[in-house]
DNA sequence: GCCTAGGTCCCGTTG
DNA sequence: CAACGGGGCCTAGGC
């Protein structure tokens, strides 16, 4: 068996250290590019695009090796304050306070946090090569498109995706049964009325260099009702399609290139 | 001093246990609506509105007392895996395995984490009061623009602000010195072709009503290169508007309320 | 570097 | 409830 696992002093835990002791241990850390796990009493600062304040309360603060920094509240999805990877980092008592700053630049943002009290000090060496795949995304629905054209409708041949136009990218380009070119719109989710606006956008690019009848076709697994109006108004079309049975039908295919097909 | 600080006791923490306690230190945990942190090697597979599978590794998984799961892997701003607060969960061994389910309904997702080793497992009742504000947000900027409507042009009177027009809602709508109607749209970034389009609509709207001149001005820090051309081919203007004077121009006003000033 | 578009986006607000 | 727009969105892909 090959599994990986953490020996036991790859993971180093101080329960209530003194924050002098915190500051060295997390900036060992930083330095060797382990994974921190700071819980405590803290305030938070936030200067960037925007600016925040945070008033003290209990956090878990993620340190993470590529230099991200995740404040997390104990409620709630989304973390009340961060950093994207590849921020500095710098941590230091001062007046009997732990601060741990991250700063990033471009855009210049920095945060800055504030322990009076920590419960839990973590550092870890964790070893993570575990592969992930994602099904059902919105790529996928284009391979499918691709590799069964008939899930748009019968006769319907793509020329190209991804194709660059003005306003943006076409997801499928094709022709109809009668020689018509063919803008497929594609989203995974309830299209909206955005999703109509930008299949819109494609279609008067298109038509602009072209000169003849081009049909948009926004294919998606439900329509919103505003997006109908408007699909209608404009005289687009919509197609039912199903990001799961997409996945299930590039499963059973064994190709897996989309250059392949054309 | 009022300050909270968590008793010691408050924080249970387990060093490599035994996958059997663990369960039922997280079931307990799960029961009083703990925090829980888990940090070991683990399996996740994810279904609901896509799918996914990630194979073994080391990981932080957060569960927070509103149901809230996040899996993080030790790279990256994104959980790898997640499920939004308000989802049941359960957990429980497995053929010498711990398992970690978290379900939601509407959409139904699961996803469902298998440990073959835990580091760490830290039971939490973190208690976090503190007030949190975010400052220079587009809202702010409208707040801004209604207080001191100088900051689009001398002159400029707002008349109303959220103007519910037939494509969306109108920032701010006003009178420029000479009588003309003005629409603004504010963006608190780089304003792309999408908020001219979104401009032009309202314009198109206004100006099918009241049949006479309509002025039309962007007000954001930057315009996007695609964005200037859109905006002198359709006849609009820009106004730089940069959110922290907006937010600073707020902070110095003790008046807080839109309302007030229409 | 800017720009475009997707996301298991999440989240708040409104009809 | 669905729908729509915003976000310090973040992230990936092109140019």
């Amino acid at each position: 068996m090959g599994k990986e696992v953490l020996s036991e002093e790859t993971i180093e835990v101080l329960r209530n250290p003194p924050l002098q002791d915190a500051a060295r241990t997390i900036t060992d850390g930083l330095r060797s590019h382990r994974t921190l796990l700071i819980i405590g009493n803290c305030r938070v600062d936030y200067q960037g695009r925007a600016s925040s304040k945070l008033k003290p309360g209990d956090r878990m603060v993620i340190i993470k090796r590529d230099g991200s920094v995740l404040v997390h509240r104990p409620t709630g999805y989304d973390p009340v304050n961060w950093q994207p990877p590849g921020c500095k980092l710098q941590a230091y008592t001062e007046k009997g306070n732990l601060i741990v700053r991250a700063v990033r630049e471009r855009p210049r943002e920095t945060i800055t946090i504030q322990f009076n009290k920590l419960y839990l000090l973590t550092s870890m060496a964790l070893i993570d090569r575990g592969e992930f795949s994602l099904y059902a995304s919105e790529e996928d629905m284009q391979r499918a498109v691709l590799l069964h054209p008939d899930l748009i409708e019968e006769g319907f041949k793509p020329i190209t995706y991804e194709k660059k136009v003005e306003p943006g990218f076409i997801d499928v380009y094709g022709m109809d049964r009668d020689g018509r070119l063919v803008i497929v719109e594609i989203k995974r989710g309830t299209a909206g009325r955005e999703a109509v606006l930008q299949l819109a956008k494609y279609i008067g690019s298109v038509k602009g260099e072209v000169n003849r009848e081009v049909r948009g076709i926004l294919a998606a697994p439900q329509l919103a009702k505003g997006a109908q109006k408007m699909l209608i108004t404009l005289g687009l079309e919509y197609k039912r399609l199903d990001p799961k049975r997409c996945a299930e039908l590039l499963r059973r295919s064994s190709v897996r290139k989309i250059s392949e097909f054309l």
